[in-house]
DNA sequence: ATAAGGGTTCTAGTTACTGGAAGGTCAAGG
DNA sequence: CCTTGACCTTCCAGTAACTAGAACCCTTAT
């Protein structure tokens, strides 16, 4: 199976396939005679493993990680719910932010007429009138 | 008022403030005798106007909008609104797909028992066990 | 005179790819 | 047999928004 196959059969571009080996993320693929690169089963299910961590916001070094706890018989599963307790850590941060620029967004939008004149009550927020 | 006073007073670091002017988000300074960036109370309002904004989770180009409609005394209110309903928008989007991943990933750390054992439904998952 | 603590420019690194150029390979059709 | 189109290869550059660091200049105080 050539890389565009191992690409429609996973998601993950036939770039980004090639970036993850020049990066380690995967070793490098066995080559057809005239080079092409040949992915065998186990390394489709790798890649699903990876676009699945990824669709979950892992970075690639976490990613890199969880694929090595993922190949290790011997893994203790607290390392791996450690990485994601970490990372929801992380998304709960980000959430509680995004909210609160999103309450302060929609309050400004609200009051600003939003129509051909020039008053602007967002304006005056970031410029940093005190209301 | 040379460029780290401007950035003590601003909370944008002298790093940034020289990246912006680089940039073209800001006009260049004017320069002291022996090369020194200085700062006008003018030059500060715009800092601070960048770094709300950013804080508000613009992006530098939206930035640049929203500073060139700040200072055009005939802008239309709606040009402002339409870039924070926008921004809004994205920001929504981007809260559902947090709070999507959250309660995924929530789920599998709360099955995985987190010990010395190497059994882990999160891995489980990654690798796309169906449960 | 010198040392500390500013400032200057320039290059390169960060994250995770994506786009594009130049060129080799493979299978099918004329 | 040759060509065409769809693959594949490598390599370089660009993206966003800075940050780190090197090498060097300026200012002020001791």
């Amino acid at each position: 199976m050539n890389i565009g196959e191992a690409s429609a059969e996973t998601g993950v571009t036939a770039k980004s396939i090639r970036y993850y080996e020049s990066i380690d993320l995967i070793p490098p693929a066995e080559r057809s005679e005239s080079g092409y690169r040949q992915y065998s089963a186990r390394d489709i299910q790798t890649l699903h493993f990876i676009k699945r961590s990824r669709g979950l916001g892992f970075s690639v070094a976490e990613v890199a990680e969880l694929l090595s706890l993922y190949r290790d018989r011997k893994r203790a599963s607290g390392e791996v719910k450690g990485i994601v307790e970490t990372h929801l850590d992380e998304i709960d941060q980000k959430i509680t932010e995004l909210e609160s620029i999103r309450t302060t967004l929609r309050n400004l939008a609200d009051r600003c007429h939003g129509d051909d004149r020039p008053d602007c009550p967002i304006l005056d927020d970031l410029a940093g009138a005190l209301d």
